[in-house]
DNA sequence: CGCCAGGCAACAC
DNA sequence: GTGTTGCATGGC
């Protein structure tokens, strides 16, 4: 996928064809532009610089080739504990405040003592149970860099729910999997694609069917998605900014 | 001031 | 499997 862009076509026998879904997102993205959320270069090739604001690139996994692969998906992992139900501001603050403090591998972070790490990342707010659920990650962690991980096996970590296991798949190990969470089941439901509300599973289910099986693509959908749940598609909806009023149903645009 | 932010576990039913 | 509640900081 060319920077800056968002196009795929979706295989069918002979012939390509696009969803109407897929339309739709090439639409946020030409709005929005290439959204860039996942992988950052590591902070310990940037010294410590601030990744907030990093938008020169589309969203993508980690390539298993790239030379800090394993760091980078280790602290893709972290991010996506930190940043549940949490602006990224603060997810972003107590990454950095991980890694001055030398935390920021799971050997370490397994050790930490539970109180000095809520401390540590207390800028992500809840920050006493991201303490507990960041080292079962990093006690869970190793064996992965061995072999890939299940969703079942993601599920058994203390922390780790749906969303954020299927992020890990996403962005740190490149499996394509749609992130059905509440922003994709609001705009989905607004634009007629769901009749009625839906799971986190069957919009996951539903909305991959509509989409090219490809960890790229799917990773920027979803940071596509979010940026359209915050900027216009919010509870109460921001039609007058809105880039896509004239596929949404909702009476309200 | 209230609402929301790149959710989850525990529990009830 | 659905519905509710507590967790907690920071930006607007």
């Amino acid at each position: 996928m060319e920077a800056g862009r968002f196009c795929h076509r979706r295989k069918k026998g002979h012939a390509y064809v696009s969803t109407d879904l897929m339309v739709m997102l090439e639409r946020l993205s030409a709005a929005y532009g290439p959204q860039g959320w996942w992988p950052l270069p590591t902070l310990a090739g940037i010294d410590g610089r601030n990744r907030v604001g990093y938008r020169a690139a589309p969203s993508m996994p980690v390539p298993s080739d790239a030379i800090n692969a394993s760091q980078a998906r280790f602290e893709i992992a972290v991010g996506a504990v930190l940043a549940q139900n949490t602006a990224w501001t603060g997810a972003t603050k107590a990454i950095l405040a991980l890694h001055h403090a030398g935390f920021l591998s799971p050997g370490v972070l397994a050790g930490i003592d539970e109180t000095l790490l809520g401390n540590t990342i207390h800028a992500a707010g809840t920050f006493k149970i991201k303490a507990r659920y960041l080292k079962a990650l990093a006690t869970a962690w190793p064996a992965f860099e061995f072999e890939q991980p299940t969703r079942t096996q993601l599920l058994t970590i203390q922390g780790i729910g749906y969303e954020t296991a299927d992020c890990i798949l996403l962005y740190c190990f490149g499996q394509p999997v749609f992130i059905g969470d509440a922003y994709a089941r609001r705009i989905l439901l607004r634009t007629g694609f769901f009749s009625s509300q839906q799971s986190y599973e069957s919009t996951r289910r539903a909305a991959a069917l509509l989409l090219p099986l490809d960890a790229t693509y799917l990773a920027e959908a979803h940071a596509l998605i979010d940026e359209h749940g915050k900027r216009c598609c919010r509870a109460k909806p921001l039609c007058k900014a809105c880039p896509l009023t004239r596929y949404c149903l909702d009476a309200r645009c």
